[in-house]
DNA sequence: GCAAAAGTGTTCCATGTACACCCATGT
DNA sequence: ACATGGGTGTACATGGAACACTTTTGC
């Protein structure tokens, strides 16, 4: 049986927040066509490999993150035949996201990679290869739409996560001041988030460094129900920040804090998951 | 420059809805994998086409229904390696609502085409050719959410329809009841629809004969093919009892409904496009 | 007249919003 | 001590759910 031979590629719209502005990795193409302007990460599909694992493929050789770093979902299909002036190509968009990047390095045909704020796209129209505008474009619209179901913005956050960098998050993301007090609420009566309470150890990826592997993460909360609490308050404002330093590359993360030391919240079950009930932003900026 | 050859294929869930019961369009398969089961109907995409274009075009040949006629958006890709035994194809999946089917026939590799009842497959988990159950399954989840969020339902009735007709579209795809009076207001405010007020006529293929060319949209509504349940009124609102015994002059369809006359009501602007404020649904069955 | 369906009015209650206020800590 | 941000209480507005009620037609 014949038909119409196609190059599937995957292209990837990896987003995290850095610096509190929400930003996008983009590599600057050494390769032929588009050489130089700035594009998704991404690449061919193998002959024996789903689109999924094609895009997890593809993030990890690109960033280095271990695979339980991120969140990757499917966007959609772009077959434009006039695409790519090479050959008949169709792509399947992914967008993930992440808590921080190590650095951006080159992949294989990228010449540097970079963190973009993402409105640098959105407002100054800036022009990126192929049909990429487009494809970051529609993963910004179903990213933002998706904060409002699910608890994907949790996975911009470290593990362990206090309400205000959570609302951080949401804020920077809708570019919507939020209430404190209504969020507050939100993080503890959704049903979707559960309090650091335990004493079982977290064992996270980005603790790289040996003598932290089996840190226990009553390191990292607020008060338990436990006996000693206020002591490892000290404590958590030692430890976490440095996972903090070390994931976002050194870059020192704002210490200034004062007021009353925030507890620490995880994503209930593990991974991001769906929310009983939405919660809505009230502007929707196109 | 090499790289993996696939195939790329659309394949489409057309949902329409037939005496009150939600129902998709399958093909009994004729050709070589899966024989004699029902597939979702689909095909290669052409060399120069894009995938719109290729969903809609098998689209129309599988149904000859005109391309304003439905309402047709891109669902996923799916790429499973193992998905198509005889190569490696990925497929482009869409979804597509519409009024009315004229009599489903078989296309081309198709050996005969059914409208099978969504719950045929949802509950009984009737078998489908390749990952067809996976994808009609996610469609059918889009669709029901897509309800919530814009005007797509009025896709599913005659260019002009009653508050009624649109209920119960919403009811029978959601499979909830909804309130008769709250809905009347949803119509009547959400401003996504306007009534069938003005004189202006509609251009509409079944304005044939010369001296009809001015009758208004009231007068033509669609042909219902069979069905036991009519609900096809010439009828038209208050405003316009001398244009209804015009209408009524010809043969005119059977009337057996009591009650107030509904005064009908059409989509805004003329396509479906998006609600200011979702219609939400309380249930959501899985 | 009676039944059935369109369409309106109105009450009740859940939920979101705004904001005051207290609490705990770093400087 | 006091400024700062976490966290709680609460009053008010909004909007949807439920339902009574009127209107208009077919039988």
């Amino acid at each position: 049986m014949s038909y119409p031979p196609f190059a599937v590629t995957v292209d990837i719209a990896l987003f995290t927040i850095e610096d509190d502005i929400f930003k996008i990795l983009l590599i600057e193409r050494g390769g032929d066509p588009y050489c130089g302007d700035l594009a998704l990460p991404g690449g061919f599909v193998l002959p024996d490999e789903d689109l999924d694992a094609a895009a997890a493929r593809e993030l990890e050789e690109e960033t280095g993150l271990a695979d339980d770093a991120w969140h990757l979902e499917q966007l959609a299909a772009y077959g434009d035949p006039a695409r790519d002036p090479r050959m008949r190509t169709v792509t399947v968009a992914f967008w993930a996201i992440t808590a921080s990047l190590p650095r951006p390095r080159g992949g294989s045909d990228a010449a540097a990679a970079y963190l973009v704020p993402v409105d640098r796209i959105e407002g100054d129209h800036l022009r990126l290869a192929f049909d990429h505008d487009r494809i970051v474009e529609d993963a910004v619209d179903r990213i933002r739409s998706r904060l409002e179901t699910t608890t994907i913005a949790a996975q911009f956050c470290p593990p362990a996560f206090t309400v205000a960098e959570l609302r951080k998050v949401y804020e920077t993301i809708w570019n919507t001041p939020l209430d404190p007090g209504n969020f507050q609420r939100f993080v503890r009566d959704s049903g979707a988030f559960t309090p650091v309470s335990s004493f079982k150890p977290i064992v996270h990826a980005r603790a790289t460094p040996h003598a932290r592997v089996l840190e226990p993460a009553v390191a990292l909360l607020g008060p338990s129900e436990g006996a000693t609490d206020d002591t490892e308050a000290g404590s958590s404002a030692d430890s976490a920040p440095s996972l903090d330093r070390l994931a976002s590359g050194e870059k020192t993360v704002k210490r200034s804090r004062r007021g009353r030391p925030a507890s620490r919240w995880m994503v209930r079950e593990g991974r991001p998951g769906m929310l009983a009930k939405p919660l809505r932003r009230k502007t929707d900026d196109s």
